[in-house]
DNA sequence: CTGTTAGCGCTTTCAG
DNA sequence: CTGAAAGCGCTAACAG
């Protein structure tokens, strides 16, 4: 298998390196028949050129990053989805950076891309929204970033997030026009956009209707499992039993269910819940789980438009924020 | 922003390049004290080494690539996990490619991968076992290639599975010992190994026990849900109606259980089902759904880590096919 | 329209 | 122990 390069094909034309090149990027200045000739031979070798060649000279990799802090999650996988595929439409690469929610690694992440092996960064925060300087070292070294769903207010940037006040805001008062007094929620408590515009609606939500909260009834999800079993369990089991349940993360309300199942609780009747979630399978729970669902697949797209209009048009990116709307579907058991 | 590279390293430290690059990469002919001032500076400028320059120079890319047919699964899902954890500790990087079932693109990512974007393959097949000169250009090419769950028979290499056939056939006398005698099978019916396995692990069953299989009881599955969605439902609305329902893939499942719910069937009263699948809500759906569930996070662990036994320590890949166990998780409804 | 040439930033012989 | 220099494969001035 020798090695097929431009400069074989070239060798092997009769032509200079340079004309290979400019024949196989489609310059103008080569003439019809020269360029027939090359590509003829190009496709019959199937030549593939190097990537990595052309990077370094071009300081261009064509591949961007998704950084996000987990994968086995419906959200993000639809969201991956969407990226993937305006990607491939551009002809980019994805490579896939999971922070498992440890801003560490996301801060570890964006330094080493500051390397130039991607040229823009589609990201979804892990970390707090005060510690940022990973984010800004992206931007002064000319990778752009775009934000998508957890964003960081702070930076001057496109954001693509869904109304998450507002659909916590109706979320809570859903539950509350189900007659519940008594409601919690459980969510990731970080100082991100949507863990605050989240928990901020729900708390509008229980003031507008003259409910005091219990301050027990804001739980602190970790995402570990078997953590947040204990800690959904503790509160199912408190004296301070929650009539309703605000799930922040689909996460959280699956425990619910679990934990309820294990205790013999019955839902509805026992309590009554309703989630951010992007489960396909929301409606075959038992009882189905009425949730707020985030276009995922469209934000996914949208993340990846903002980030190629940037690349592709040198537009200069903008600090615009495009709120998508969730989609608040109430389910109820048939039965 | 004044570019940091080697060049200008070697330049502040009055040292020559390749000095600074043989201390970066810690050398053994490389002055312990000349190590540490060069360490230092790249630390205080933040020096990020150019992977382009790198990997064209040593023809290697410390990046993987995973061909996968979807994501928006939990399986498939899982898997990228397992194997990005691997990647992480490895500090490879992880390209994400997927096809849609479509093994024309499959076709079209494997040759764009022969130039030398990559160090190995992760891959599920979406193609037919028959169509693999694409893959065989890979290992000829020198970029190994490891099979994991679709895997193809053809090709010599390290193969990661499940037991498909046991599987396919314990769950189909699963839902025999449980009454049903007319049993339906719902699945991708390509000539994957998959396919291919758990159709044979059904039949062989059927067999057994002396169950003819009515012809209109082998289902093909697009995975295009709105396809799917009537071809299930003139499965479910046929004067065949089955009793039973094996589920190859869990899209399958959950269609059925949305069929079944518009038609207003009960599960398991009027047709029981089990099915292959990593659904996190199996337990929880109305009525439980019985699985047969992969171990993917620990298949995509043991494909990434084959692919770099290959990698780093150049064993030669051997064609071995590694067995892992599918569990057979029975659900019934506690009502 | 085509060729010559100088690098992109890094690694690695080969000399000292 | 350190330096000079070649070159990975490709692109893009600059010449003709």
């Amino acid at each position: 298998m020798e090695e097929v390069n431009i400069k074989s094909l070239a060798k092997k034309l009769n032509l200079s390196i340079s004309t290979v090149s400019r024949a196989l990027s489609d310059s103008y200045e080569i003439g019809a028949e020269t360029k027939q000739r090359v590509r003829q031979l190009a496709k019959e070798l199937n030549y593939q050129p190097n990537p990595f060649a052309s990077s370094l000279r071009k300081r261009k990799s064509n591949t961007i990053a998704v950084i996000i802090p987990e994968i086995a999650n419906n959200f993000f996988t639809l969201v991956i989805k969407g990226i993937e595929d305006i990607a491939q439409a551009q002809e980019y690469h994805v490579l896939i950076y999971i922070t498992h929610e440890n801003s560490a690694r996301e801060i570890a992440y964006c330094n080493h891309l500051l390397n130039g092996r991607v040229d823009g960064v589609l990201m979804s925060m892990s970390g707090e929204m005060d510690d940022i300087d990973h984010i800004n070292s992206l931007i002064e070294h000319h990778v752009p970033v775009v934000f998508f769903d957890r964003i960081c207010e702070q930076i001057s940037t496109v954001k693509i997030i869904t109304d998450d006040y507002e659909s916590a805001f109706t979320g809570t008062e859903h539950l509350i026009a189900k007659g519940c007094r008594s409601i919690a929620y459980l969510g990731i408590l970080k100082t991100h956009s949507i863990s605050k515009n989240r928990l901020h609606g729900y708390q509008d939500a229980m003031k507008k209707n003259n409910i005091a909260i219990d301050k027990q009834h804001i739980v602190s999800c970790s995402g570990d499992i078997d953590q947040d079993y204990q800690v959904i369990k503790a509160l199912l089991t408190s004296a301070h039993r929650p009539t309703g349940i605000f799930a922040a993360v689909e996460h959280a309300a699956l425990v619910c269910y679990e934990v309820a199942a294990d205790l013999g609780l019955k839902i509805p009747q026992d309590f009554k819940i309703i989630s951010f979630s992007n489960l396909r399978t929301a409606s075959l729970l038992n009882p189905p789980l009425s949730t707020i669902t985030q276009p995922a697949y469209h934000i996914g797209q949208e993340a990846a438009k903002a980030l190629f209009g940037e690349l592709k048009n040198r537009n200069g990116i903008e600090n615009t924020k495009i709120t998508l709307r969730s989609s608040l579907i109430e389910r109820e058991s048939t039965a």
